[in-house]
DNA sequence: AGCACGCCGACT
DNA sequence: GTCGGCGTGCTC
């Protein structure tokens, strides 16, 4: 007897094929299997979506079916809930089913014959579910603690956890997992953090929770044959912890009780190619189909799930989320009990300081007090490389990178022009390339200069030892190389550095225990950025960033000094700033909120954005209008408004021009539908005489910057 | 997306 | 005379 298999394929994003493709084959193979079979002249890799009984009549078929050319039936097939999680997200976010699912899978398996994998498993499989290691280092829950954790134990969630940095969101999370292992003996948690940076420090306290061998991570940043393991660990059962960044959402986990999401505001969490999801939205969807508590921490959540776990008014039932709020700072029991005070907030008025000023002689002022006493400072600016823009003051020519709408950076480390957007690099040239003049410089500041700059103005200034001041710098140049980061970090943490320059890179999540104070030296851009979600990005960022200042409360006080956090700004009256310098994030929330609520934003309305690449903008245009206005009963009929195609920011990268289109609707289910129905009609289009020339299309559900 | 087939320039 | 450029077409 002969089955008939539906079976996901990795089928390209934009081609005609459908999302299953029907295969041949002797046995019954249980949906959720992983099999191979051919395509076209080559052997793919598939996951079986249904089996249907026989086919009757195989002179019916339209197409002879081909034969499954083999099963991987060593490993327990993907279970109904993983299928479900994969079609939703395809579904949700416009993608082949073959595309999510493949993407789910740890790429190795790939590549693997089930004699190979047969035999790995035997490897793995001797552990079963480890039991967790009973803990004896973990601290007494705070008040606020308990009562968090007391809710997530009685009440269903989802939980979004209002955690002020430095409150122990992290100690919450170690506990509810702790507590649900120890009620279940097969239970597993899903724990994601927004960056790989994060993992490692997050593994490091799990692991001494719980035991190494019942945690594994996964995400990116690991090696091949890594990544399978821990996903083999994690479906079949004997992980009872699995960490990671936004891929880990699709995890295979047969038991899965709890998914925690760390930062959940974090951008990160937002795939920015293929299939473009929203892992913490994800999680949350998982949850609920799992029967698993979700548990969103932060200590400024994303408008979304702040406006979604409002508490009942009147006229108004309240959001789904249970919201539960940790204001205080963990209190230190070695210093009394003192509460690690949320440090000051300084904002310098730009508009006062002589003009060109970089650093501002108040805080300049401020970092040599910590000097003196030994503490360290933190300056960041979000910008890297030397100088954005290299320019020559006779013909005004800018090092405009030829392959795009951006300007090259100057590095002066190996005197380079390089382009962040398409990494065409240059060496600098020696004279202006338009007109011959020697005198090109230039113009605004990066994390290379700064640290230049710095190094000049301290340059007078001793340590109380009487040595030199020491400044090092933490970008995405600095820690290109392997393990440049934990080595950086390193020294940080050794009291290695007394002024730490960097990116947002160092504003997020590390532990300093020394840094004293934390300067933000041009924020302003987005104050006034066309992105209505640059406010939003640049508050948590500030507050993160804060938050990095005075976490040792004995420190502090042994030092006798106090937390500071440096903001030089030309609109020291934005109310953004005032709702920071008292912490106060509901305030900045309520605020927002009710400018998104009036101009009709999200999360009061549902965005979705079609994009198209191709040579020229005009044709990446033509195509999107043509787009809309095929779907003009649709968007009449779905109530969905389409904006007029426009260029995106950086309207070409590597030659190529892109151009984008808002959709917007007041309901998330008629976009749903608008979409739906759209995507045939873009399939068409692409092949008519206005798809000429487009490159690609692509459709970003939910986008996180428009 | 791969991986073919298919028609026009500079090399042994 | 071939090796190879990437244009378009198909994959159950």
């Amino acid at each position: 007897m002969t089955w008939r298999l539906e079976i996901a394929l990795q089928t390209p994003a934009h081609s005609a094929l459908g999302d299953l493709l029907s295969y041949a084959s002797a046995e019954p193979l249980a949906a959720g299997t992983l099999v191979r079979v051919p395509l076209g002249r080559r052997e793919v890799m598939g996951v079986v979506w249904a089996a249907e009984a026989a086919a009757p009549d195989p002179q019916a078929e339209k197409v002879a079916l081909r034969e499954v050319a083999g099963a991987l039936d060593a490993l327990p097939p993907l279970n109904a809930a993983w299928r479900d999680l994969v079609s939703f997200a395809a579904r949700y976010y416009q993608r082949s089913l073959g595309e999510v699912a493949l993407a789910a899978l740890p790429p190795q398996l790939r590549d693997l014959s089930a004699v190979q994998l047969a035999r790995r498993l035997k490897r793995q499989d001797t552990a079963g579910a480890q039991p967790p290691v009973a803990d004896q280092s973990a601290p007494t829950p705070s008040a606020e603690q308990a009562q968090a954790l007391a809710r997530v134990a009685a009440e269903p969630g989802p939980f979004l956890l209002f955690g002020s940095t430095g409150s122990g969101k992290t100690e919450v999370y170690l506990r509810a997992v702790a507590s649900l292992l120890e009620r279940d003996p097969q239970a597993q948690a899903l724990v994601m953090v927004p960056e790989i940076n994060l993992t490692p420090q997050l593994e490091a306290r799990f692991a001494q929770r719980f035991g190494a061998g019942a945690v594994v991570s996964l995400h990116s940043g690991m090696t091949n044959p890594q990544r399978l393991a821990s996903w083999l660990a994690a479906h079949l059962g004997t992980a009872r912890i699995v960490l990671g960044t936004r891929m880990a959402v699709f995890a295979s986990m047969p038991r899965l009780s709890l998914i925690v999401v760390d930062e959940e505001h974090d951008p990160s969490y937002k795939q920015q190619e293929g299939a473009r999801y929203s892992a913490r939205d994800l999680a949350v969807w998982r949850g609920r189909r799992e029967g698993a508590k979700v548990l969103l921490g932060s200590a400024t959540p994303s408008l979304e799930s702040w406006q979604q776990s409002r508490p009942p008014s009147e006229g108004d039932a309240g959001g789904r989320y249970a919201r539960l709020e940790m204001p205080s700072r963990i209190r230190d029991p070695d210093n009394g009990g003192a509460e690690a005070a949320l440090p000051g907030v300084r904002l310098v008025d730009m508009n006062l300081q002589p003009p060109k000023t970089v650093l501002s002689a108040a805080l300049m002022d401020a970092i040599g007090q910590r000097i003196a006493r030994g503490e360290q400072s933190m300056v960041f600016l979000n910008r890297r490389g030397y100088a954005p823009v290299l320019a020559c003051g006779d013909c005004g020519w800018k090092s405009e990178c030829p392959h795009c709408s951006a300007y090259r950076v100057f590095h002066k480390i190996d005197r380079s022009l390089r382009c962040h957007h398409c990494g065409f690099a240059e060496r600098v040239p020696r004279a202006c390339p338009s007109c011959g003049n020697l005198d090109i410089a230039p113009i605004g500041r990066g994390t290379e200069r700064l640290e230049e700059h710095l190094a000049e103005l301290f340059e007078p200034v001793r340590r109380p030892d009487g040595s030199p001041v020491r400044i090092a710098r933490i970008d995405a140049d600095s820690t290109r190389k392997q393990g440049a980061l934990e080595q950086q970090l390193a020294a940080v943490h050794a009291g290695e550095v007394d002024i730490l320059v960097g990116t947002q890179m160092i504003a997020k999540g590390h532990d300093f225990r020394r840094i004293t104070l934390v300067a933000a030296l041009n924020p302003d851009g987005a104050l006034f950025s066309s992105d209505f979600r640059a406010p939003e990005r640049l508050f948590s960022l500030l507050m993160q960033a804060a938050g990095r200042a005075g976490r040792d409360a004995a420190y502090l006080a042994a030092q006798g000094s106090t937390a500071q956090m440096w903001i030089q700004t030309h609109h020291p009256q934005h109310p953004l700033f005032a709702a920071l310098a008292e912490h106060d994030y509901p305030a900045f929330a309520a605020q927002e909120l009710d400018e998104r609520r009036a101009a009709g934003m999200p999360p009061f309305a549902f965005q979705a954005l079609l994009r198209a690449d191709a040579r020229t903008q005009d044709v990446a245009q033509a195509f999107l209008q043509a787009a809309a206005e095929s779907a003009q009963a649709l968007q009449e009929a779905a109530q969905v408004s389409c904006y007029p195609a426009v260029p995106l920011a950086i309207q070409r990268v590597a030659n190529v021009e892109r151009a984008q289109m808002l959709v917007e609707s007041g309901s998330r289910a008629a976009l749903q539908r608008f979409l739906a129905g759209t995507l045939p009609t873009l399939h068409a289009l692409r092949q008519a005489p206005v798809g000429k020339g487009v490159i690609r299309w692509l459709v970003d559900v939910d986008p996180q910057a428009i």
